[in-house]
DNA sequence: GTCTATATTGTGATAGAC
DNA sequence: GTCTATCACAATATAGAC
């Protein structure tokens, strides 16, 4: 039986996704991570060859625990509109969490507008995951797969557009605002 | 008569906008800023304290040169639904010129999460004009207070939603359908 | 007001012992 | 696999001459 102990490499990973996020990906050094872990320098770089390996991995970390938090969060709401709004609540309630600090994958846009493909494709990724995610329940509430699809993106706009002013603001309103703006656009449905 | 010759200190904040819009604030250093311009560090520092007030300068420019655009773009359009549809073209346009940079105002929230209050006050400062812009063309449009106010909150997260997913796939899409929800909300009104 | 030269600290990354 | 020690370079900012 393997033993439970968490491993250098995992400990590293989770360091730097708290720092990463909270303090910026630019505003954090390699000597920070490696003191609040407690390991060498070297150590790190045995486990990821370099800071933007690291990078990928805290992405691919979030975008990870963002959805599997949100499965659990929605686990016994069936009705896909229900979903939908439930969604809203859950982003305010992890943004909240995370002290209003935005979209880890956002974020990194904003901080590496000459980003390398690994990165690209670890934001894509998510972005392309949350899109299909609201599409799969507007086709489940809406039969008009033209309709619903103009409604999924609308959808999807308003919530990177909250994520994005709750940031800004330090606040949940633009979420709620967000919200209530998509429940109407979901009671418009015949 | 003055001279139109540019000022050091306009040179300085012309060259440094330009590289914290495409580089990024911290990926580009007080060393390139004053390379590009072709003058000494100490006349930066004369002119601009520390990099944070020439930051602040910054979002003041992006700032007033964004509306100027706009208000340019919009000169013969009188209707005000017309004026608010094609705010949304003007952001697309503005955004691609820009090499889908995104918003300079967002971008610098992520860049700096525990900004100070000159930085704080200028954000808050642009993101309330937007949305003091939006609020008057609405309610110019609609008569009943409370729907304008609920209609502009919601064009102004399609705004910023349209503007951050531009910037994540550097294309106009985003935008385009962020346009066509507004035109779809205004031709609600009665 | 603009310059050169420098101070101090931090960066990402690597070599080689164990 | 983890460590210590160190590399080469870049960061923001300042002192003092002119």
């Amino acid at each position: 039986m393997e033993t439970q102990e968490i491993t250098v490499r995992e400990h590293i990973l989770q360091t730097a996704t708290r720092l990463f996020h909270d303090q910026g990906y630019n505003l954090t050094g390699i000597n920070q991570i490696i003191d609040e872990a407690g390991v060498a320098k070297a150590s790190l770089y045995y486990h990821f060859p370099s800071k933007e390996d690291l990078c990928e991995a805290y992405l691919h970390r979030r975008n990870n625990l963002w959805f599997e938090g949100l499965l659990s969060y929605l686990k016994e709401v069936e009705d896909p509109r229900q979903r939908i709004i439930k969604t809203f609540d859950y982003r305010a309630i992890h943004l909240k969490k995370n002290h209003w600090g935005g979209c880890s994958h956002i974020k990194i846009i904003s901080e590496m507008p000459q980003r390398g493909e690994k990165i690209d494709r670890a934001v894509l990724l998510q972005k392309e995951k949350q899109r299909k995610f609201f599409l799969e329940l507007t086709e489940q509430a809406e039969e008009n797969k033209k309709k619903a699809a103009t409604l999924a993106e609308t959808i999807f706009l308003l919530f990177d557009g909250g994520t994005v002013q709750c940031q800004v603001y330090r606040d949940a309103a633009p979420l709620q605002a967000a919200k209530r703006a998509v429940v109407s656009l979901l009671s418009e449905l015949k």
